[in-house]
DNA sequence: CCCTGTGAACCTGTTCACAGCG
DNA sequence: CGCTGTGAACAGGTTCACAGGG
């Protein structure tokens, strides 16, 4: 469920505020939804609240982590080192959340060898070495949209198993193997969609 | 509807391969979805194939197009010039879909003034003059979480009517106004999680 | 025959409303 | 009382299956 993650990132807000106690209304509030879906939410996983109280915001929040495997480190590679692949090197949101670049490839040679965050850019060519050395399951793509697919062949056959996809076009891959499509551009026109399209109240 | 992106991206795809006719089956396909979703989706806005042949397509393309409010430009502003910002101005995917940066700003005096991609750094309190000029409706946050509300606000006064959200914040606003949220890290947890509980087949 | 557009069945996810616990 | 967890009603979106056109 794609709202864990937001209930999760709130809870945490709310722990270093010093916050222990939170209600499904409460959280609704603040994340624009409605307590009953918060509820519905948190039910399907188990019975975490507390009748007349609400739910614990740690305890909820190392729930939440266990679900989502957010409970330990993942190690992560990133395919693609131009402006974007760059920028999500160097993006501490996400080792804050659990997860580390462990390799960078690219195929241009004048990008090997170069460190951005706190990798260095390696040649394609070792993507499959360094999967199995640190055990890596998720992958980060993005390459321009020609080079996507054939890198997302290549990540499969050596073991990968998420593919976060940056690429704008829809990567086909096996069973087993699971896309996360992250298409900016289409999110501007939804956006643009939506603002059109929606009006009044 | 989110898929319609998707829809024309592949279009201008075949179009580009010189494919001048298409079928659902056959788009589907392309796209990892069902002929019948296809259809379905596309008579939502309209009858644009032709039975026994499919869809034309250039035609449908550029119907999509005006559904999408693609078919003319739109005017963007982008807050937040760190990393992520930096790599959004310069990202040729916005521009190639009919989205212009025509402005980007930050609180920080050191970036102020630099231009990145084709547009230089103003100050932040000049974003309503710039908003105004060029009739601007869209704006792209990739700010920290911190201040991500108070520019939401900011830009809510001024009269924007959509907010591209980058920061890792959920962002109240009020009608007339829409968010896209883009949360990064959401995604990888999300993969994460998907790749764990998902698995068999 | 192949393909679209669409009623109808189906399924998933959301909202309502309330029983029951603290 | 306030708040959770959950059946039950509901809504939205997806899939099926087919009539009809090219």
């Amino acid at each position: 469920m794609q709202r864990l993650s937001l209930y999760l990132r709130r809870l945490e807000h709310l722990a270093q505020e010093g916050v222990s106690t939170v209600s499904s209304r409460n959280l609704a509030g603040q994340l624009g939804t409605t307590a009953a879906q918060v509820r519905r939410d948190l039910a399907y996983f188990g019975q975490f609240g507390k009748a007349g109280v609400g739910y614990k915001v740690e305890e909820l929040a190392a729930q939440l982590r266990r679900i989502l495997g957010t409970d330990r480190t993942h190690n992560v590679i990133l395919v693609g080192v131009g402006h974007l692949g760059r920028a999500l090197l160097r993006y501490k949101g996400f080792r804050s959340r659990g997860f580390e670049f462990v390799g960078a490839f690219d195929i241009a040679r004048s990008k090997i060898g170069k460190t951005f965050g706190s990798v260095t850019v390696r040649n394609l060519q070792e993507v499959g070495r360094l999967v199995k050395q640190h055990d890596v399951r998720l992958a980060v793509i993005a390459t321009p949209a020609e080079a996507a697919q054939d890198v997302a062949d290549m990540l499969c056959k050596v073991g990968i198993s998420g593919i976060l996809n940056f690429a704008p076009t829809t990567l086909i891959v096996g069973d087993g193997v699971t896309v996360g499509p992250v298409d900016l551009a289409g999110a501007l026109e939804q956006l643009s969609f939506q603002t059109y399209h929606a009006p009044m109240s």
